[in-house]
DNA sequence: GAGACCATGTAATCGGTTACATGATTCA
DNA sequence: TGAATCATGTAACCGATTACATGGTCTC
């Protein structure tokens, strides 16, 4: 029952609004999201799963064409999954093997968990950085002296992107607890 | 014929020196490399396929044991594709989905390559990241009025995450260009 | 003698990628 | 009328992950 990146990705953007797979693989197109593949073959089977599972179910237009067009809606339990999903806790290899899927989550967060959830999310992302930042450098430290040139400036490209991630972190977090922004925000939307 | 990640892992720590599959995890178990699984269901599959397409050849220590030893080492075959892996052209997917394959290249480049070869890498590494900035920026532009708080947020960590490698990029390329650091290292080895 | 470490493998599963396949509609 | 865009799917393949399986060796 866990899910993976892409239907992850797929389940919280058609939270946000009811979608096809056409839709959605424009999304993927057209927007710097998570780099899914936007090819047919990857998001159909995708959707056929979610929906076998329960969690999207369509509704269909243009019903006895050839090709009738499904615009899938989450479900009860496709709603309780991704927040379930989303929900999470922060560990190392979500700050490790990419932060694309942290920051996946982080996007639809706040629809789906609200504003705390995501500065506490944020919050652990930045502690779990720091911890990670730390072991990078005393692994720096212990070997730097005998690495390759090569090696070491790997190990140092990694140190500084996850410096940058922290410090992107610290400041989302102060955006989003800063009360102002969000009431600015909301005034907008109306 | 085209490597995985894994395949030029693998292929590239046996070019430094013949290793067992023991060995090679060991390496993926306490170093911060490219955060591939140490599993032996991970790499003695590997192993096998590469072996199998002869790029690696095993010399076998302790015979008619149970489980008898295998260190591999490359056959002519294994240094050519390993050479033809690392001098694939920078394209963009290369600094968008995950630096880390970048980093593995360029890691192992220098012994294979040459300097020369690895400072062009850099370089273009640098370009690269540059236009996908532009690109980022300009979307960011047209599109960040009407973008909600958190998929805004999430782009710029994106955009500071490629400014970061870009940074470091730049830095590489002078550090790697000064012909007087590759001589201190060169006399540090005798 | 128990536990950590050395050492290699197989089987089942699962999901993503590529390539293939089809056809409607819209606009220049 | 031809190209681009809308729109949905299947089939074959491949490789990574997880769990399972085995047993030797060294050290306390």
């Amino acid at each position: 029952m866990e899910l993976s990146p892409l239907a992850g990705a797929l389940l919280g953007l058609i939270g946000q609004e009811p979608r096809s797979g056409y839709a959605l693989r424009k999304v993927f197109a057209t927007t710097p999201m998570g780099v899914f593949s936007d090819s047919p073959g990857s998001i159909y089977p995708a959707l056929k799963r979610l929906a076998g599972n329960g969690l999207i179910a369509a509704r269909v237009e243009n019903a006895r064409t050839l090709r009738p067009r499904k615009v899938y809606e989450l479900t009860a339990g496709g709603r309780n999954a991704l927040g379930r999903w989303l929900a999470q806790p922060v560990t190392r290899d979500l700050v490790t093997d990419g932060f694309d899927l942290a920051m996946l989550r982080f996007v639809f967060m706040p629809d789906v968990l609200g504003y705390a959830a995501t500065v506490d999310f944020v919050a652990a992302l930045e502690a779990e950085l720091t911890r990670h930042i730390a072991d990078l450098e005393h692994f720096h430290r212990a070997h730097a002296r005998e690495m390759p040139l090569a090696p070491r400036l790997g190990l140092q490209s990694g140190i500084e992107g996850f410096r940058a991630h922290a410090r992107w972190a610290a400041r989302a977090r102060r955006t989003l607890a800063r009360p102002a922004a969000r009431e600015r925000r909301r005034e907008k939307q109306r």
